[in-house]
DNA sequence: CATGAATGAGCATTCATTCAT
DNA sequence: AATGAATGAATGCTCATTCAT
């Protein structure tokens, strides 16, 4: 059986794995979170119910792993604009840009990811947009960590600060949800700037 | 039959009616919107399943009123507050503050409006807070607008600066959602800074 | 309580029976037998559910009263038909004749009477037009009986003869329930030539 | 996924469609169509209710599937009954002839047929029995216009003429449904010979 | 490797009926 | 005489999951 964690995947088993998240993510984006059903998925991916849980071992892992994917690949990509800026405020307005710059060329599957945080709910209820452990956001945390100890970011709870800057970045991909084809520039700039302006001294 | 239309209510349909509306976002605050089922509502406050039907003609009409009870609260503390203001940046504050205040002191109700808002889908699969319209952030367009004319906000798009405030008050709100207990001051505090500095020319 | 077989009925018992009869005859022509729930003739009725339960036992008592009403003036019309003439040809013409034209200046009636006896089922699943007795045909019976033995009909088993003959008639009605306003009279007019022709030795 | 559009079925397919088809007609016969819910209708086919909605993707589907499966056997039957003949007359007796030594022979089928023809209602509340098209009547048709053309049936509108076969045709089958042993070779006679003598001039 | 088959738990909704007032 | 309130049983349907092959 097919297991998410192992090491060592057949070629068949990697392709099938990201036809099935591609599949995914049409889906949602596509109908919705809600009405993204195996029946649905399995049909856009033109395979079999089964098939799905053959390869991932259930719908939920399957939508982890959509995530997983998308902003495992979100964080690399903000991960090195940061590391061209050495100074926190320029390290970032290039989280910032990063981030948004990165959404702006993966529309569908940031979109499909946001999608899946909001209305994706563990066992016990939870959304997931309310289980970021600190580990999730270690790189923002680390400027403005060093933005403030530097004096240049107004002092605040590091988690404040880290609520902050996603509420203002999700701005962008929100507008996105209502139209995948909108022009976000408007909103990434003054998403921005108000990020800027919100936290320097 | 009672009718959510009817404009004469007896007295035990608008307690009937209020404690509903109560058992609701006791429920969706306990096991979120999803787990919500009629079943779940019904059994927390006492009644039959069909009880609910009676009151409201269907489970989307009772957690929708939820939000018109919820939100037209909040609307009316909010307008109070901006009118003891006359200057846009001291009406930008005071909606904040009005906004925040209310949250702090209606925590259940505003949480389980937040996660209705969140999680409900028109027939069309389109979420709630992808739907508001000009309409319903009228007040703050009108404080904003009115700031950017007299050239003490930065000049940006009606609709971006809308979205970027609401973005920043929800920061508090979502910090409740993970524990209706939280002390959301330094949330509040720095969401409003934020803000302020946020807009300022 | 109101019993339908009380003997003595207040005015107002009776007044409220027969708009209660009305509102049902209204309701099963407009939206069908099967949609016709006590509310939607309460509804129509400008009375509370209950009002029904009270007049009426049940809301298949009203429904039978409702066949009651219609089936009785509809025999007393056609018996009326029928004494005006002496010899079974003539009679069973005049029995077709006269039960036609009861339709035709009795529409909305007949076709819901129609409706019901099609769509209403006894405790055991039975339709009712598969429950008439004897009786409820005795005229007809009579007639065709007699003419068997003046030997002016062809012989043949009297249910038989009943069943073929009420087949017949109830073919304008049914084109009334395609279209309460169609002209039936071509209908009616073949349906008594074949039923002449198909009888006669 | 089991469809019913599906060109190509499965062996197991096919024998659970036909093992479904024929617990409907079971139990429309057993306790007529309205309580032949799902939950009947599964039992007596001794598997679970979602079963049903496998194979047919609604209850409606299924009993729909019941009479295009009765009523093509029926239409072949009788169609090639009526090709053995060359004149109107004798094609007209050969048609009725043919329905009912079909009904004859499947009596469970066609009683049950007629059931759900009398008491499904389409989703705007029509029955069945209203809906038929002209193309569902095209070879009785045929028969009477050619008859009423060579001057050897009496002339009267396509649709009446239609109209009084289908009644004269439905009286055995409705004697079936009294009880589905009957001897409804009386009936069967003298409704050929009604119809006869009806139509000819 | 992949499927078709089958299930069972859960859901929102409908509705005739009961009953206290 | 009449009602509003409340119920409970039943219904069609959805869907993730299991399993033999």
């Amino acid at each position: 059986m097919a297991s998410s964690e192992s090491p060592s995947r057949t070629f068949t088993e990697t392709a099938r794995r990201a036809q099935l998240i591609a599949a995914a993510i049409t889906t949602v984006n596509e109908i919705g979170y809600h009405r993204a059903s195996l029946s649905e998925i399995a049909q856009r991916a033109g395979v079999a119910k089964s098939a799905i849980v053959y390869y991932f071992s259930s719908k939920e892992a399957l939508l982890l792993s959509v995530l997983e994917d998308v902003f495992t690949r979100l964080e690399i990509a903000v991960a090195q604009a940061v590391d061209a800026e050495a100074e926190p405020p320029a390290q970032l307005r290039a989280y910032a840009r990063g981030y948004l710059s990165y959404v702006d060329g993966h529309r569908a599957e940031v979109t499909a990811g946001l999608e899946i945080v909001v209305s994706h709910r563990t066992e016990d209820g939870t959304p997931l947009y309310l289980t970021g452990t600190e580990e999730d956001s270690q790189v923002l945390r680390g400027i403005l960590s060093a933005g403030m100890d530097d004096g240049v970011f107004r002092r605040m709870p590091l988690k404040v600060a880290v609520a902050l800057v996603e509420a203002l970045l999700d701005v962008p991909t929100t507008e996105l949800q209502r139209d995948l084809n909108a022009n976000i520039e408007p909103f990434a700039v003054e998403s921005v700037e108000a990020l800027m302006k919100g936290f320097t001294v």
